[in-house]
RNA sequence: GCGCAUGUGGUGAAAUUGGUAGACACGUCAGACUUAGGAUCUGAUGCCGCAAGGUGUGGGGGUUCGAGUCCCUCCAUGCGCACCA
């Protein structure tokens, strides 16, 4: 009987769906594990090789947690509101949810095929109404809450207008104007509603954001990759608009404190860490110098300046604002005007881009005035400059060119003298940012280490009333609108300049129906284009969408109640299922959803809906996989192709060819003729050895690069088992690898190894109930012991490689006894649930493999009564000697010491000391 | 520039706490059975060498009886951030 895997999970796949064996219960006796993937945005273009990598690993290892007895959540979904459907629909007139559908049809399909245990019964999409009724609900809560510093928590707007109604304005902080709790009161609605809206999670503010003109949208800050946008690479410019945002900044400190009590690994925490950019230091002023020629203009103003380093407060030598500063008007003296505003037309004609990618540029204008330093009233100029940016810190920065090398070489630059307070820690050649340096020239400073006198610059700052300690972020609030049709409409409507949430009760707020997807005339979103949608009784609708990430916020709290229409999820299951035990997707979302997820977890339990604050307790990246493309060679205005060994001695252009039709590195030349409606008919070929090579390279997998390697196809061809097996024999999940199919083959022959262990071509089945000789259990409790280790360790290649073993060496020893290949089976199931599935009932058993339990491990058969210790003198081995293994240290030192070969080389020295090292080596020093 | 990660055969890779480096698989070579085989099985396979032997985990240095593993330093590759004061 052979191995017929096509028919075997067909049968079983109908038999698994058809029972419903991965339906998953709220409520079981078992302790819960929550196994979650990263759900896909389900595109046009269906799964590639690399989409599954993820997805096999948690399916391993959630079956895994299943034979181990716990109650397993291991749901699938999808991400199905974005960009790339909207765009189809511009391009096609197809409306997105039509495509949307047909997608998500394609994606389950080959999903089905690859035999995972996903519980169907609570799939998502948060396209549906169903779903996004509860985003838009969340997104109400977020409205209708503030951030108490107090309690250091969210808390419901309500708690806010109370203090204002009894104190005022005085015992919260950043706030544009402060007010009595009389003034409060006598406020009408609409003053009192924007100064709620300066307080609210989810706020509408005008504010400069990403605005894609080939795009027609606006971008979140990390959809802009170096000025362009992320998708397509189209420029991206600054406008004004009226957005919503969520008041992330908020949570800026939790948010990286959180890090220290999930697992993720060190780079996603870094990159979480770099991306909120905290930085402590200190806020102080320096007041701007009367100038003497002009006694009129005798200034009080004040500059502030942000610092890390107030250590360097005497090797001051320039202030340096940002061009945008407010106080540039103001201090900037006659003679220095024009070239001011010379400087300011020049920096205002700069795109962002430019700013960006011309960072060397060194540029900059004098301002004429002069500040003082607080310390030694030294008189510093003031100079403005674009390298300082508005929207960090102060705007403004005190500049140290001996310590700092932008500040560095904007001295050189402008011929500004330059103090050195570090003495032979700075050589004039360039800047040098240490800490170690004993400082000189600095006044009460002088001779202090300025790691230690970081802390006392600080005192003495806050001590003269000059400043404060101050901590910064680099992280912003996040833009949380988009001028676009496919998302969730907010729940709000606009009167008189109010944003007025709608009622629970009135969720959700359908998206209505557009025929067109184009832009409103001011570059609002196409929801604009629909009058009788947009005019309300109450008022306007607001007429833009929430973005890509809001949906994907909360998404693993709905899988823990997918049906339920009273709330979001309820309570009893967000306690029983908890936080994600282990989520698996790619680093591609390390800081944007990743980072939001956590945000929407610490407001949902801050505000009393959740129990927990961080959503997922472990994280493993699965890393890219890459694609291997393939080349021909054409010779330039020719038909003539060249083997890659010959292609130097041509002129010739190099063109992908489609992966498919390449055996290695040797192309199929009668296929490729027929590609592309034969393009290539006619083609000549130049060969090297009678073959046609082609060149290789690493790069994303991609349609367009023709390296996309479709798993249906080797599904098909080997069987689903096969193909999770050998994608997780390819190498450490968390590796990115390039996709090669080369191997695929051994993983097959495995299987098929194994299944001649159960049947034999001829005698058919060939399995006893003998019982189990020790050799033989000893290679089943040594597999049971590396699976278990293995699976625990997400090192799933090197399970495989133990199944291998395993199979090898039952071979050898002809073993087909029931006791032992049973329990291979169930050890096999997370890998290949198939082909496990079937021998399992071939054997006699009734129930599903997949409610088996893992088997127990006896550990008494791992070990040996004698082993044989390589021995070493000095490190260096000489022979080998027989001991039996409960032998206690003194005994192994006798008996080492009394054999022949020792003694010859100890030569009647005493050997200081006999190492016995782990059970695996005896070491003798002389 | 800063941060993080990774460097082991022809290839993908093992080696969980420092203990016989290269398990397992691909590929290659040889052989068996076959009319045939892209089926199956057996054996060999880090490198140099006929061999004995030597050598070997990116380079250099160190700790240790012993280092792929720990420390220092340099180099290479990948990813992330990037005028963040």
């Amino acid at each position: 009987m052979e191995y017929n895997y096509r028919e075997i999970e067909k049968k079983w796949q109908n038999a698994w769906k058809d029972s419903g064996i991965y339906r998953v219960e709220n409520n079981s006796d078992k302790p819960k594990y929550y196994v979650l993937d990263m759900f896909p945005y389900p595109s046009g273009a269906g799964l590639h090789v690399g989409h599954p990598l993820g997805y096999i690993a948690s399916d391993i290892f959630a079956r895994y947690k299943r034979l181990k007895g716990f109650n397993v959540l291991h749901p699938m979904g999808f991400d199905s509101f974005g960009l790339p459907a909207e765009q189809y629909a511009i391009e096609t007139g197809q409306h997105p949810a039509t495509t949307t559908e047909k997608n998500i049809d394609t994606f389950k399909s080959q999903l089905d095929k690859i035999g995972f245990s996903y519980d169907w019964s609570r799939e998502i999409r948060t396209s549906d109404a169903s779903y996004y009724r509860w985003t838009q609900w969340i997104f109400l809560q977020l409205f209708k809450s503030w951030y108490n510093h107090q309690t250091d928590k969210a808390e419901p707007l309500s708690t806010l207008i109370e203090e204002f109604k009894n104190n005022g304005s005085s015992n919260v902080k950043d706030i544009d104007s402060h007010f009595s709790a009389e003034e409060w009161n006598q406020f009408d609605n609409k003053q009192q509603q924007d100064i709620l809206m300066q307080f609210r999670l989810a706020f509408s503010s005008y504010g400069e954001v990403n605005w894609c003109e080939a795009l027609g949208t606006v971008l979140a800050n990390d959809e802009v990759i170096n000025g362009v946008s992320e998708r397509g690479g189209h420029p991206v410019e600054k406008k004004k608009m009226r957005q919503w945002y969520l008041r992330i900044t908020e949570y800026a400190d939790r948010l990286l404190s959180g890090l220290d009590t999930v697992n993720f690994s060190e780079a996603i925490k870094e990159m979480q860490r770099n991306w909120i950019g905290k930085s402590e230091g200190a806020e102080m002023q320096f007041e701007v110098a009367g100038d003497e020629q002009e006694a009129s203009s005798v200034s009080t103003e004040k500059i502030k300046v942000y610092t890390t380093r107030p250590d360097t407060i005497f090797g001051v030598d320039f202030l340096v604002l940002a061009p945008e500063h407010e106080l540039v008007k103001t201090i900037t003296t006659k003679d220095q005007q024009a070239s001011i505003n010379e400087y300011l037309t020049y920096v205002k004609s700069r795109s962002d881009r430019e700013r960006q990618s011309e960072v060397k540029q060194i540029t900059g204008c004098f301002t004429g005035a002069y500040a003082l330093n607080p310390f030694d009233g030294r008189k510093i100029p003031i100079w403005i400059a674009e390298y300082v940016l508005i929207g960090y810190g102060t705007g403004a920065i005190m500049a140290v060119p001996c310590g700092d090398q932008r500040d560095f070489l904007f001295a050189k630059h402008f011929n500004i003298p330059i103090t050195n307070i570090i003495g032979s820690h700075y050589n004039g050649e360039e800047a040098n940012p240490t800490k170690d340096a004993i400082l000189e020239n600095s006044g009460f400073l002088n001779g202090i280490l300025m790691k230690d006198a970081i802390g006392l610059a600080l005192d003495k700052i806050v001590e003269k009333g000059i400043g404060r300690r101050k901590v910064n972020y680099r992280m912003r609030d996040a833009g949380f609108s988009r001028q676009r049709y496919w998302g969730e409409p907010f729940p709000i409507i606009w009167s008189d300049g109010i944003a007025l949430p709608l009622d629970a009760d009135e969720l959700p707020l359908e998206l209505p129906h557009v025929e067109k997807y184009g832009p409103g005339k001011e570059g609002e979103g196409p929801l604009s284009n629909l009058k009788e949608w947009v005019i309300t009784p109450n008022g306007m609708r607001e007429t833009s969408t929430m973005p890509g990430y809001a949906g994907s916020s909360w998404y693993f709290l709905r899988y823990m109640d997918p049906q339920n229409t009273e709330t979001f999820a309820d309570r009893k299951a967000t306690d029983y299922w908890n936080q994600v035990d282990v989520y698996i997707g790619g680093t591609e979302h390390a800081v944007g959803h990743l980072l939001y997820s956590r945000l929407w977890t610490k407001v949902l339990f801050d505000l009393g809906y959740i129990g927990f604050e961080e959503p997922f307790k472990k994280l493993v990246n699965q890393g890219m996989i890459q694609g291997s493309s393939r080349f021909v060679y054409r010779v330039k205005d020719t038909n003539k192709l060249v083997s890659y060994g010959l292609k130097s001695d041509y002129d010739v252009t190099e063109l992908h060819v489609d992966v498919n039709m390449v055996d290695g590195i040797e192309l199929n030349i009668a296929e490729f003729k027929t590609w592309r409606n034969s393009e290539y008919a006619d083609a000549e070929f130049i060969l090297e050895n009678g073959k046609y090579i082609c060149g290789v390279e690493t790069e994303k997998m991609s349609k367009s690069k023709f390296n996309t390697v479709n798993p249906d196809i080797l599904v098909d061809k080997y069987g689903a088992d096969t193909f999770r097996m050998y994608e997780m024999f390819l190498g450490p999940i968390e590796q990115s690898k390039p996709w090669d199919t080369k191997g695929i083959e051994g993983v097959h022959r495995f299987l098929k190894k194994l299944w001649r262990l159960f049947y034999d071509d001829v005698k058919g089945a060939i399995w006893t109930d003998e019982k189990a000789t020790p050799a033989e259990l000893k290679v089943l409790h040594k597999t049971i012991k590396k699976i278990e280790d293995d699976t625990e360790r997400f090192s799933f290649n090197t399970s495989v490689s133990g199944f291998m073993v395993a199979v090898n060496e039952l071979s050898d020893l002809k073993c087909h006894k029931r006791e032992v290949l049973e329990a291979l089976l169930i050890l096999l199931t997370p890998y290949a649930p198939h082909i496990s599935e079937e021998l399992y009932h071939a054997l006699g058993n009734k129930d599903s493999i997949i409610s088996a339990s893992f088997p127990k491990l006896e550990s008494k058969y791992l070990i040996e009564a004698e082993k044989e210790y390589p021995i070493s003198i000095n490190g260096k081995m000489r022979t080998t000697i027989t001991i039996s293994l409960d032998a206690t240290q003194d005994e192994i030192e006798n008996i080492v010491l009394s054999h022949e070969t020792i003694q010859k080389w100890v030569e009647g020295k005493t050997p200081k000391k006999i190492i016995y090292v782990k059970g695996k080596m005896v070491n003798v020093v002389v």
